[in-house]
RNA sequence: GGCGCCAUAGCCAAGUGGUAAGGCAGAGGUCUGCAAAACCUUUAUUCCCCAGUUCAAGUCUGGGUGGCGCCUCCA
């Protein structure tokens, strides 16, 4: 699979460090609020990423943080009047349910700042050890002119970044551009015991200390959002390496920004939604589809009309997949015919077409354009009127099941059970179109509807499905 | 000032130098007792503009125009 790794500029064979294994570690939330939709983007994307490559056979470690200790989250609990660790409890237990409602599998390992203070410390302690950092009035900063490689992700020279930083205001600094590693208490403030007195860490060194912990000096892809690049990334490469004498990580993965009317989604501009706020009118499949129906680098622009457009795309699917169920209870146990055959060779090519886009710098959108190439050919065969053979149903079924689940999309699995009530209604229109007796068949449809039971009458018979 | 990204139909969007995927919307049609359904077909002589390279350019090069981002917390 090829990726494109921000540290080189170009697509890249991916080669694990360790033949069939895979390292993954990713950004996670700040856990003082509901994220947002440009949050979810990265969860989204990288949760997609994992899957396809166990998809491909790999063990896939994957380690997603939660920064659960920082300046945001201390200023929303004292406006909240709870603690911290209150704060960090709750929105994590609301990350997990906003991320299940848009298909987000839980991480290997979601660990937390606050859990991982003795890792932190001791990273911390390295890097003044080796001359790296050092300490002020009980803050620890990291030097960044002790680093030759500094702004090798970003590609800027440190004097470049230098030059275009705003003022600091940060007397203490030796530099312009060191950044904390560790911070003295201040009064009100959760601290913990170090070398250097009470303090908390700052929010770079959480991640070098929590992936170095989980996977180890050396990982194969990193991955967040574009805006991490810089400082955050940079400082995690800077930190790590320094510490580990070793490469951080291999492959550094970032994606693209969530726009509304062409500017960056951003809790400081005010212009975002929550996954809550959407799920007020869209399931959260319809935001996983919004999400993946573009490259993951590319910018997106979000906008209630592309929701509808994804909804209506999302609905085709599952109406496919639901005709094939009813395809499959009216098939044939026979030999595929000829265009089954031809069927059956295009599920593959369709196959073919998505791995290859999904090996493509993770190409969602050729995916996805794949499985409805797929939904066009079994809607094209199953439009005419003879039952078909089961098994080329059953193989499209499975297929988009598959190919489906890649993506973390059309999984639903509908209700497929009926009361008695309704069925006994449906046979009662049943009968009553067999006496042509219209009005009362009518009025029967009518009543399901009310009940969310759509009929459809087809060539095999009545068939039903819930509006939802 | 430094670094970088983007421009493809009404709306989204993919696209390996070889003759424009896919989705939504629209338009026709098929099926049906009827159908709001479902399905099928169709929808860019052309890829922001100009020049260049090439037998061949949406794709490469140079220049322009327009938009966006990072350099500060940010996914």
């Amino acid at each position: 699979m090829k990726l494109y790794n921000t540290l080189t500029r170009k697509k890249e064979e991916f080669v694990p460090l360790e033949k069939g294994k895979v390292k993954m570690y990713s950004c996670g939330p700040t856990v003082y609020d509901y994220f947002h939709i440009g949050n979810a983007r990265p969860f989204i994307i990288f949760d997609t990423l994992r899957r396809y490559l166990e998809y491909l056979g790999y063990e896939v470690s994957f380690v997603q943080n939660f920064t659960d200790i920082d300046d945001k989250m201390i200023n929303r609990a004292n406006k909240e009047n709870i603690t911290v660790a209150e704060l960090g409890e709750r929105f994590i237990g609301e990350y997990y349910k906003d991320a299940a409602s848009v298909g987000i599998r839980k991480a290997t390992v979601h660990p937390r700042a606050t859990e991982n203070i003795d890792a932190i410390i001791a990273l911390v302690k390295k890097l003044v050890d080796g001359g790296y950092a050092y300490e002020v009035d009980g803050d620890v900063y990291f030097s960044t002119k002790s680093f030759s490689e500094y702004g090798k992700l970003s590609g800027q020279p440190l004097e470049e970044l230098e030059a275009g930083a705003r003022i600091s205001v940060e007397e203490k600094k030796r530099d312009a551009m060191d950044f904390a590693l560790w911070k003295a208490q201040k009064p009100g403030e959760p601290a913990w015991e170090s070398p250097w007195g009470m303090g908390r860490p700052g929010w770079h060194i959480e991640c070098s200390a929590m992936a170095n912990k989980y996977l180890g000096a050396t990982i194969d892809i990193h991955s967040g959002g574009r805006d991490l690049i810089f400082p955050h990334h940079e400082n995690e490469i800077a930190q790590s390496e320094c510490a580990n004498c070793a490469p951080f990580a291999r492959y550094w993965l970032h994606n693209g920004y969530i726009n509304i009317d062409n500017r960056k989604m951003s809790k400081s501009l005010g212009n975002f939604f929550t996954v809550r706020d959407i799920e007020e009118k869209y399931d959260g499949e319809v935001i996983r589809y919004f999400m993946l129906s573009a490259h993951y680098r590319s910018p997106i622009n979000f906008s209630d009309e592309l929701m509808r457009q994804g909804q209506s795309a999302v609905e085709r699917v599952y109406t496919c997949i639901d005709n094939l169920h009813f395809l499959l209870e009216n098939g044939a146990e026979r030999e595929l015919n000829e265009s089954e055959r031809r069927f059956d060779a295009e599920i593959d090519e369709c196959r073919c077409k998505f791995m290859a886009g999904m090996k493509d710098d993770l190409n969602t959108a050729e995916a996805t354009a794949a499985i409805f190439s797929l939904v066009h050919a079994a809607n094209t065969l199953l439009s005419n009127d003879e039952p078909n053979a089961k098994a080329a149903v059953q193989k499209a079924i499975d297929t988009i099941d598959e190919l489906g689940g890649v993506l973390g999309l059309f999984a639903k699995k509908g209700d497929k059970t009926l009361d008695e009530q309704v069925e006994a209604l449906i046979a009662e229109r049943a009968e009553a179109r067999a006496e042509k007796n219209w009005a009362r068949a009518d009025e029967i449809r009518d009543q399901l509807k009310e009940m969310n039971i759509v009929l459809e009458d087809t060539p095999m018979g009545v068939k039903w499905s819930r509006a939802d």
